[in-house]
DNA sequence: GCGCAAAGGTTATATAGTAACATAGCGCAC
DNA sequence: GTGCGCTATGTTACTATATAACCTTTGCGC
């Protein structure tokens, strides 16, 4: 399997993927849950990169990784699954799925998204979300969830990204 | 022209109404572009309620307002434009468009969206605006956009909603 | 009036997501 | 081991959301 390298940075992606499956492995052990094989594949897929996929593209992958040619319910049903399990998040403002690094500990849906490379970083900052929370408190609302999405450029694509938006 | 009340709280929503056209009519002025009768129209529908609309959605309300039967380009350009005018917000968890109240000072897109009656309420707070801005630049990241969607039960719906989703 | 640019109309199609029902795998009582 | 029941996946068809491409109309300066 292909690692496609991070386009912004440079880390060890692969210890990324590893710890995220890994993590993925032990949650769903100890909560019960069944980790098939369809689903980690996706789960596999989607952290081939830290670009957000759509449901669409990651059929695609499916049916290359040709292991299988799955139908769009497929699809949804395994993300919905990991959704559930909080092993991705939705980023809403690409109808796009990405994993989450730190499944195990409660935390929102915080990311800044670089319209130029199409990376997505999540957020780890529990008091900005406190904050948010403490925001919609006064206003005497119950929050369920929160969803932050940040778009704009990253550090390292800010000073060679003009104007367009081009995902590559 | 029917007014739709706001379903959970009472306020003269019609006043609402008439300043969110005055100032769109006062900017559109100023600014040299063009507020035409159906992006006033699509405008106004936009604001019958505080509930954010589909794109199909004011489609059908435009039929049966009965001026005209378009087709879904028509309504598209027509939101992109109030969406550039900044006189509406994406509501992107729900793929929906919602009026924006103070369109004339530069905000971000931040709400409150109950699942139980389906307003949205937009916050006007710009300090956790200055707040996100400063967590993404402290990341190195160039901010165009923030979209905070916040979903939950409001003041209104908390006491009496028990747990499904149902717009009402 | 003429010509340009912007707005809107029309047709077709792309992209995203779901409903409903059929089949397959897996654990367990017996 | 057989049969039952539950969960996961497969399959078909469809709904919902959004855009491409091209054409016609309108507003407006000259």
């Amino acid at each position: 399997m292909e690692h496609t390298p991070l386009a912004c940075s440079h880390h060890d992606h692969g210890h990324c993927i590893n710890d995220a499956l890994e993590s993925a492995r032990q949650l769903c052990l100890s909560r019960g849950v069944r980790l098939t094989d369809l689903r980690l594949q996706v789960l596999e897929l989607i952290w081939q990169n830290h670009k957000p996929l759509g449901a669409y593209t990651l059929m695609e992958m499916l049916a290359k990784a040709n292991t299988r040619r799955v139908a769009p319910p497929t699809v949804y049903r395994a993300l919905d699954f990991l959704l559930e399990q909080g092993l991705i998040h939705r980023i809403n403002v690409l109808n796009a799925f990405i994993g989450c690094p730190s499944p195990g500990t409660k935390h929102q849906s915080h990311f800044l998204i670089c319209r130029h490379c199409g990376i997505a970083v999540e957020l780890d900052q529990p008091q900005l979300g406190e904050q948010i929370l403490a925001v919609a408190q006064d206003a005497g609302f119950t929050v369920e969830a929160q969803a932050l999405e940040v778009s704009g450029l990253c550090a390292n694509c800010a000073p060679r990204a003009a104007e367009p938006n081009r995902h590559g």
